[in-house]
DNA sequence: TTCAGGTTACGAAATTATTCGTAAAACGAT
DNA sequence: ATCGTTTTACGAATAATTTCGTAACCTGAA
């Protein structure tokens, strides 16, 4: 009847298919040091069987699903990024702005450099919700 | 030369701030009592020392203050709403949008009822944003 | 005054999330 | 074949968060 439902992923998790939705498939020494270049040099660093823990967590969730191949693994996001996206906005939406999606939206457009562009395509998405009604 | 810098609230330290600020002073029977309204039939009830000890922990953290009355203890939020949810944005939109603004934006009018007024508002802000330039 | 019920303090258990040590296996170069 | 390096598996330590048990203390009613 209906999809399979998925608790929200981790931080860490969260982190590792980031990596994998910006490139498919990733070996996990592909993963663990792209992680360690995006965290400043400042920040620790992750260690390698710690990222490998995670993708065998995920594995296990059914997060990501991976190839065997000759030497390494390889793996794939199983989650899809929108629908990740918008089930964790749902959850900090309704934490932190009381389930207001305005002043959420309000916030977001308030404290942060948005280019002339985007809030164009955010103007046209209005629009289009003006429309439907 | 600045202002104290606090860590974000943990989320049970969120969800009982989010009591006070739309009411305060509260007693922490006032805050256990809203918090167990709020979380429907179905979830489990929060006890009343959980409650009381998260509101200890939060003291001691210098998120809220509190006067001692006759009986009992009243408190009040010492963190601002519009900050602690600026905080807890920035770090959400970093994680989950890979820092995009807009890609949040587009998610949260895309998925959720907004009215026309609230459409409204942000148009505004909009037109504010791009005056700005 | 005594007791019942409500309040605060606090340690510690329970749960969840993160990190890492260690060992076994696989592979290539010598 | 053996060594050094890399990869995987997995248990367990650590850390962070949440929950609760218990005791001490008040206060008002009987």
């Amino acid at each position: 009847m209906h999809l399979k439902t998925f608790p929200p992923p981790t931080d860490s998790e969260l982190e590792i298919l980031q990596v994998l939705w910006q490139q498919q498939p990733c070996t996990i020494r592909e993963v663990n040091d792209k992680i360690n270049l995006n965290r400043g040099v400042n920040a620790k660093e992750v260690g390698y069987t710690t990222t490998l823990k995670f993708m065998q967590i995920m594995l296990d969730k059914g997060f990501v699903r991976r190839e065997v191949n000759e030497r390494v693994h390889t793996y794939y996001a199983v989650l899809a990024e929108r629908d990740t996206q918008n089930q964790l906005l749902e959850g900090f939406m309704n934490a932190t702005f009381r389930g207001s999606a305005s002043s959420l939206v309000m916030s977001a457009l308030g404290s942060s450099e948005t280019t002339a562009e985007e809030l164009q395509e955010i103007k046209k998405l209005i629009a289009q919700l003006e429309n439907k009604r």
